[in-house]
RNA sequence: UGGGGUGUAGUCAAGCGGUAAGGCAACGGGUUUUGAUCCCGUCAUGCGCAGGUUCGAAUCCUGCUAUCCCAGCCA
């Protein structure tokens, strides 16, 4: 079946890209990057900064690298780096060239920073975090000089050399550019550039004691990628002046542009890799990819699909005011890239036996049926119909409500790839529980309608005799509440929901899902798209619900 | 009380002086051996509020208001 095009929404990056070219600016070229710094998993959003990206320069026949911004060894792995560069490449996209580390840099950045120092523009500064706080200010206050903003080139120059070369202890000093502590933009009150950490870094080793702050780091690693056009989140916006300061105060070889976007946010979810670490940490779920977390990992275990998610980002208008987005969307993404590529299968979920009374036990006849209703290139499977069969307990009514398209007493439904059923008989126990539907079927219904009479409902089913049980694990959203983060009265963690992992232990699936590996994604019919999990073994299928049907009849 | 942003339907948004795109959600209807998919249709006399400029304003001007971000040696 042929790829769905997936409406481009608006994007003012896009815009501006555009005037950029048709000016004849950066020699007609467009580079881009993707900049995450490795102290976590990534997740939803950085799916939306990812497609972005490398969206654009795609488009525009640009280049996007990969960078990670290790510039704190303290809270960065390299298991991090693992996991990120695997998400990226699993949503499909190929960074330009090897992956760049910004620690790589820090030779160049270094050179940089003297520089700043030669100018008269940086000095070393010996105020402590305390005296530094407040020195800085406040929002309506202006800020002071620290009384080391006058120290000599040759002091500062000697003193960050000393620095370097690890004379000093943590927090002794540090580097700070000398700018402006008047300012109303609290970014440049003599931000610090580099502070002394003798820590241990993932990629460099042990070789720098001194590492580059954020604003200093992150500019000027664009400006030596030549990045044409920086895009990041909106909270950075107060930083450009700080960025544009460091790119024209030194040599820095090309001019790159910060442009900021409102980040994404999603209804019942969290997105900050913080948070999302205090629920790995916690234990509150699995793992970073625990199938109900919103990390590229989770989502992928879950069975959500790197189109899937692709046509979602590109569906997402990028733009300056931020707002919520409906996680339906993100579902309604999945499902119209699965609805297209997933093989249908039929599992009951929560069994009530069916006996088909005038079927004989002994005869067991195999059907064949369409692996999928629209594209006859997928082939055919074989459901097994035998005397007893299960359908689920949701597909049978007592009392059949207005409209009820399903099983009652009386009432006939077809078993779907199959004949259709009258229930004769129901079976309960003394507290009036179903145990079992005694049931007739239509010889002349195989493949057509019956000819006397209507049937409007379609039930899915699976032989009790012939069939695989599997470990099914439903997922439902992990915070009950629309904006777990938004009340700063309660933690986000006091509106986790604890029924958002049910699993049934027994579910019965038809036979041919045994040849299915792990990842592998279907459709069950009547119930929603699922996939084999990770946790499966020989002996146990493991199945996980990507996500349901939409459901017009309500549950 | 400083600075920087943003307010268009339930929700997210386009719109850049010429008479309010689109998506999701919702609601009707058609097809259907999945209450799915698919297909049709409905959904802002109005763009945070109040003035002003103009033949004409969501778009320009003035004032107001709401809301978000910034005082890490985090990114």
């Amino acid at each position: 079946m042929a790829e769905k095009t997936v409406v481009q929404a608006s994007n003012f990056v896009r815009n501006i890209i555009q005037e950029d070219l048709a000016q004849g600016k950066n020699q007609g070229l467009v580079a881009t990057r993707f900049p995450p710094e490795p102290n976590g998993y990534l997740h939803i959003g950085h799916a939306t900064s990812i497609c972005l990206n490398f969206g654009l320069a795609a488009d525009f026949s640009g280049t996007c690298t990969l960078r990670f911004d290790d510039t704190n060894p303290e809270k960065e792995s390299d298991e991090y780096i693992q996991s990120i560069k695997r998400d990226v490449e699993w949503l499909g996209f190929e960074w330009h060239g090897e992956e760049r580390y910004a620690s790589s840099y820090f030779d160049t950045l270094h050179g940089f920073a003297v520089e700043l120092i030669e100018k008269g523009l940086a000095y070393v500064c010996d105020l402590s975090p305390e005296q530094a706080r407040e020195y800085r200010g406040s929002l309506t206050e202006p800020g002071k000089n620290s009384p080391y903003r006058e120290r000599s080139v040759a002091d500062s120059l000697d003193l960050f050399a000393r620095m370097t070369a690890g004379e000093f202890a943590d927090g002794a000093k540090v580097l700070r550019a000398k700018i402006d502590m008047t300012s109303p933009n609290m970014n440049l009150r003599d931000p610090i550039i580099y502070r002394i950490r003798h820590i241990h870094h993932h990629q460099t080793g042990d070789k720098w004691c001194v590492y580059p702050m954020y604003d200093f780091c992150h500019g000027l690693s664009d400006a030596i990628e030549g990045v044409t056009h920086s895009i990041c989140t909106l909270e950075f916006e107060d930083h450009r002046p700080l960025y544009d300061w460091f790119i024209a105060n030194v040599s820095a070889p090309s001019t790159p542009r910060q442009y900021e976007f409102a980040r994404l946010e999603l209804n019942y979810t969290v997105t900050s890799k913080r948070k999302l670490k205090q629920l790995v940490d916690s234990a509150a779920v699995t793992g970073w990819d625990d199938p109900r977390m919103p990390t590229i990992s989770g989502m992928r275990r879950r069975g959500y699909t790197p189109a899937a998610l692709r046509n979602f980002c590109a569906a997402t208008p990028v733009a300056r005011s931020k707002g919520i987005t409906d996680v339906s969307r993100l579902e309604s993404a999945v499902r119209d890239d699965l609805d297209s590529k997933a093989p249908r299968a039929m599992c009951v979920l929560d069994p009530i036996k069916v006996t088909i009374t005038n079927w004989s036990a002994d005869d067991v006849k195999t059907l064949v049926v369409p692996v999928h209703p629209k594209d006859e290139t997928m082939g055919t499977r074989e459901l097994t119909w035998t005397r007893e069969v299960y359908i689920d307990r949701a597909d049978f009514a007592m009392q059949a409500p207005r409209k009820w398209k399903r099983l009652a007493p009386q009432q006939s439904a077809r078993l779907r790839g199959g004949y259709v059923v009258t229930c004769n008989q129901v079976i309960t126990d003394a507290d009036g529980k179903v145990l079992e539907l005694l049931c007739t079927y239509d010889e002349n219904t195989l493949g057509k309608k019956p000819e006397d009479y209507k049937v409007n409902g379609v039930v899915h089913w699976v032989s009790a005799s012939h069939n695989l049980p599997v470990e099914v694990r439903v997922y439902d959203r992990l915070f009950n509440d629309e904006n777990p983060d938004g009340n700063k009265e309660r933690d986000f963690t006091e509106c986790l929901n604890p029924e958002s992992l049910q699993v049934i232990s027994q579910a019965y699936a038809e036979l041919g899902l045994a040849s299915g590996t792990v990842g592998q994604q279907y459709q069950f019919e009547r119930e929603g798209y699922f996939c084999i999990d990770t946790d499966s073994t020989a002996d146990k299928m493991v199945i996980n619900r990507t996500v349901t049907l939409r459901d017009s009849w309500g549950k």
